[in-house]
DNA sequence: CGCACCCCTACCCGTCCGGACAGGTCCGGC
DNA sequence: GCCGGACCTGTCCGGACGGGTAGGGGTGCG
């Protein structure tokens, strides 16, 4: 490689930064982070995207060690981020996926270790610890901030009721009607079916969801967003 | 007709560059923010603040002519962005707050207006928008997006309903405990009142939410933000 | 002083809920 | 063919719920 191109005075640094690519929908926010990474000498950004699909399909191109990845759980679409970290861990393994989010739910860490992300920080830290932690990937490290390995040891050790319970089709249908506050007839009548089978479907749920009554019920799938 | 005692030698480029304060609990977005805004010559970000707190004792000190303020409904306390916006633009009428958030709520559009922002920016907007709207706020005209404005037309258009219902504090103990499934004597006993009054303060928040039963209260308390 | 508002309590009553029985039909997989 | 699962239906019943009516207390305001 004939390194004809600059004389920096930084003789040490640098043989090669660090690809980064930005997966945000957000343009201020992936303006912000170029802003911020540029500083980096050791640190480029080769590539952004805004959706999932970009993201795939830039990547077909471009090779960066490390794809930035805002799962913002925001925009209903809970496990979309989810996907995309996924599919980029397993169709580009040499790729490391850096998870970026505003919140930290310990939930979502752990989803995030599974769908093959390398590290999880949450936006709140400052920009060093981001750099760090780009670093920290890139050479194949694992890296998650204070909270959120908190949250995945947490999570780890607490493995005793973890399996979500799985509504079915019909039982998902009642869910909706019931947190709309349809009593079990007004179920049935909308859905074509008895009072009793309303009443059917209504008993697996709160069962399912391992609740006592319809708020709880309502309160618990809002909370695991099932609405 | 604001153009007060200033005058301004040079009428055509940056005569005073339009002071910005950013407030954002995210280090890495007011460091982004930062980067974005310090490329516009006459723009010049002047402070920072993480917290209302802080936010309002900069405000003594430094009199910015712009506010960014970040609201994120994320971290629960979900009025503290609107009651900081309240407390600028009622405590330094001269400083134009400009809401920057991550996601269109229609209704926290209109309570923003209704707390004195001046204007109303999605985060998804490019640069250019962002600053478009600093300089419009500056000059003291208001500046929403297209799809902050279009929310805001929506939601004033339909004014039948509106009116937040308020809940005294005793119905929203009660309402914390009806979402997660107590019966009314159960919230009877846990707040140290006899059934019938659990009773009574569900029915008034039934009423006050308009909703026939708990489910449904803790589905709207749910959107409401109330939980 | 009324008046409004919030908080607390009691009784009655019709409806609804939730659980427990006890069945039935389909469908796909071992 | 048998089994499991999802879906559907019925009956019974004690308790919870929601609405109504009718009071008690306290605070703060014009």
């Amino acid at each position: 490689m004939l390194s004809t191109t600059d004389e920096r005075p930084e003789p040490a640094a640098d043989p090669e930064p660090i690809g980064v690519m930005l997966v945000d929908d957000h343009a201020i926010v992936r303006q912000g982070l170029r802003s911020v990474l540029e500083r980096e000498p050791d640190i480029a950004v080769v590539a952004e995207a805004s959706s999932r699909g970009e993201a795939l399909a830039v990547l077909e191109r471009v090779s960066p060690r490390v794809v930035l990845l805002d799962l913002k759980l925001s925009t209903s679409s809970d496990t979309e981020g989810l996907e995309l970290a996924h599919a980029i861990s397993t169709g580009h393994p040499q790729v490391a996926v850096l998870v970026l989010t505003t919140f930290l739910d310990e939930q979502l860490v752990l989803e995030a270790v599974r769908a093959g992300a390398r590290g999880y920080v949450v936006k709140d830290v400052d920009t060093a610890a981001l750099v760090r932690a780009i670093h920290d990937v890139s050479k194949g490290e694992s890296a998650f901030d204070a909270r959120s390995a908190a949250a995945m040891v947490r999570g780890m050790q607490a493995p005793p009721a973890p399996v979500e319970p799985t509504l079915s089709e019909r039982e998902s249908e009642v869910l909706q009607l019931l947190a709309r506050g349809l009593s079990n007839k007004e179920i049935g009548k909308r859905l074509y079916i008895s009072e009793t089978t309303a009443k059917f479907h209504v008993g697996n749920i709160l069962r399912k969801l391992g609740v006592s009554g319809r708020a709880e019920a309502v309160y618990e799938a809002t909370k695991r967003h099932m609405l």
